[in-house]
RNA sequence: GCGGGUGUAGCUCAAUGGUAGAGCAUCGGCUUCCCAAGCCGACUACGAGGGUUCGAUUCCCUUCACCCGCUCCA
């Protein structure tokens, strides 16, 4: 399937627009159209209905270590600022970089490595790229390369001081930058803000700085003690939040895949430590079988376990569930949700301070006075169970999805193209959204085969009664094999047509989507038998 | 952010330094008893800003957006 047939089709059916599209649109930003708002709606409202409020906390679920409860919350987008210096957003989202303007290369400013050297009257700043324990020999060949020594004049090399980073040169002219050919071709560190600021308040200042939330999950955490508090929820317990996030994606690209305002579904998940690793495993499963549920189940979509040694420490698992996106190149995925066992970094970061993640056992980051570099709450965010009086910092499991990508992981998977019969047995291509009857939009659309002879009126009276359980769509006009196929572009499940037959023994026929199948039921039970199917 | 490409009707595309066309879709009418049918009619466009020119959708500059590649992706 090609991409520019279904964002052809989304925006001619009205699933989803370019965001400010008469003024030329702006890049990162999409909206949702009458058909894309009911869709992504269906998909949130499946997720919050199965995670939450359907779930049964006094069984132990198939899979599951245990009993457990759900509950949800909804806060603010603009949080108190020293979140995110904790939670290592500030750090991680406001990396400086800098590009080669000969490689067109681009670097983290606080990454990128190198070493003094001298020779031949001349001092140049050599950087490297390559992996620790390559460095050494890499600097000695680009030192070499800059100054055109061969190797057994490498003794003509001055080296002068350890392996610094690039932050601590001020001459960039003197800076030979990786696979660069000539000294002097790196940029100023230009600063790249990941998190969108804002300034709360009527002054613009800088004391008002404030972020718009790169994630949900912050407002969780800082908020579970409210939760523990005011609702005798007992660990394990997990909650869950549906909401915006912003990031200044570098490259927004890929129809909605990389946008700048997106829709996250968060679940932080509450347990002891020792049961962690079984919580992990059992959200882990439990989230990647949830889209196979509602239609993903062909092997484009994945389940991936990172590598462990692509974990941090404190976590005993990772996974992604990816969907290759037919805009990836053949045999990538792209990623929909991750399911991150996250231990007690954020609770306890929240409590002492921003952690470091890279210290074993993990410790607070020190500034340079030696005190926290970024004060935490102070807040005991401990639990203590009721029964074994047992007090301790819950780990967290957090499988973290994107309302955006599962929505076009839906749509891409939907977009089909047929052959069917037309009225004269010519075979033509027919385009139907195959959506799963839980998340289509509309789910039934009510036709009279002609706009006469009383048919009009027993359709219409079947599409009010319709109307008020579901979603439902009336449409007299034109052909009736039109009207089909225009309910096939938009995913709806089913149509019922009144025709001749309906006047004389109150019955109707019911067209399925895929198979173009009819049959026949009473008026009287219509209804009843579109509900049960598309629940 | 860099390099390349593309912006014309709701969609897919055409033509042109001087009145911008088509197919499909949409709307109205007639016809029509099951899969985009037929006939008649209607609506709708040169991404934005500036320049050159008597005149610019066309040439030039800038900008915005989209696509491809690089980069980035906590």
């Amino acid at each position: 399937m090609e991409m520019e047939k279904l964002v052809s089709l989304c925006k001619r059916r009205g699933f989803l627009f370019q965001s400010s599209e008469i003024y030329g649109g702006i890049n990162g930003f999409w909206d949702y159209g009458p058909l894309g708002v009911e869709l992504k709606r269906n998909i949130k409202e499946a997720w919050w209905r199965d995670m939450v409020t359907s779930h049964d906390e006094l069984s132990v679920v198939a899979g599951a270590p245990a009993s457990y409860e759900m509950t949800g919350l909804d806060c603010t987008i603009i949080m108190h600022p020293q979140v995110w210096k904790v939670s290592g957003h500030y750090d991680l989202f406001s990396d400086r970089m800098v590009d080669c303007r000969e490689t067109k290369g681009r670097y983290r400013y606080d990454q990128l490595r190198g070493q003094w050297v001298e020779a031949k009257g001349r001092r140049v700043f050599v950087t490297t790229n390559a992996e620790a324990d390559d460095e050494a020999d890499d600097l000695r060949r680009r030192a070499l390369k800059v100054f055109r020594l061969r190797n057994k004049d490498a003794d003509a090399l001055v080296w002068d001081g350890p392996i610094v980073s690039l932050e601590t040169v001020d001459d960039f002219a003197s800076v030979f930058a990786p696979q660069a050919s000539k000294v002097g071709t790196l940029t100023e560190p230009r600063e790249f803000n990941l998190m969108l600021d804002c300034y709360p308040g009527p002054i613009k200042d800088e004391k008002n700085r404030a972020f718009l939330r790169p994630e949900t999950a912050q407002g969780i955490f800082v908020n579970f003690k409210n939760v523990v508090d005011s609702t005798r929820v007992r660990v394990p317990f997990g909650i869950a939040q549906v909401g915006k996030s912003f990031r200044n994606e570098i490259t927004p690209r890929n129809f909605t895949f990389r946008s700048r305002e997106f829709e996250q579904m968060e679940i932080e998940f509450f347990c002891h430590p020792d049961t962690s690793t079984a919580w992990y495993k059992f959200w882990r499963d439990r989230r990647f079988r949830w889209y196979q549920d509602l239609g993903l189940a062909g092997e484009r979509l994945q389940l991936r376990d990172h590598d462990p040694d692509e974990l941090s420490h404190y976590s005993t698992g990772t996974a992604d569930i990816e969907y290759a996106f037919p805009f990836l190149p053949e045999g990538e995925y792209g990623e929909l949700e991750g399911i991150a066992h996250r231990g007690d970094f954020d609770l306890r970061s929240h409590m002492e301070g921003k952690l470091n993640p890279e210290t074993n056992p993990l410790e607070v980051e020190l500034g340079e006075n030696g005190k926290p570099k970024y004060k935490g709450s102070g807040r005991d965010l401990t639990y203590r169970d009721d029964l074994s009086n047992e007090r301790f910092t819950p780990h967290v499991i957090e499988p973290s999805a994107g309302a955006d990508r599962a929505t076009l992981a839906f749509l891409c998977e939907a977009y089909c193209e047929d052959e069917q019969p037309s009225e004269k047995g010519k075979l033509e291509t027919r385009v139907v959204m195959q959506l799963h009857p839980r998340i289509a939009p509309i789910k039934a659309a009510i036709f009279p085969l002609v706009k006469k002879d009383g048919m009009p009126e027993v359709a219409k009276d079947i599409y009010r009664a319709m109307k008020k359980q579901f979603p439902a769509f009336y449409d007299e006009k034109g052909a009736v094999g039109r009207r089909y196929r225009r309910q096939d572009e938009a995913g709806t499940p089913y149509c019922i047509t009144v025709d001749g037959q309906t006047l004389t023994d109150q019955t109707v026929t019911i067209r399925d989507r895929d198979t173009l199948k009819q049959w026949r039921v009473k008026i009287d039970d219509v209804v009843d038998e579109i509900a049960t199917r598309v629940s």
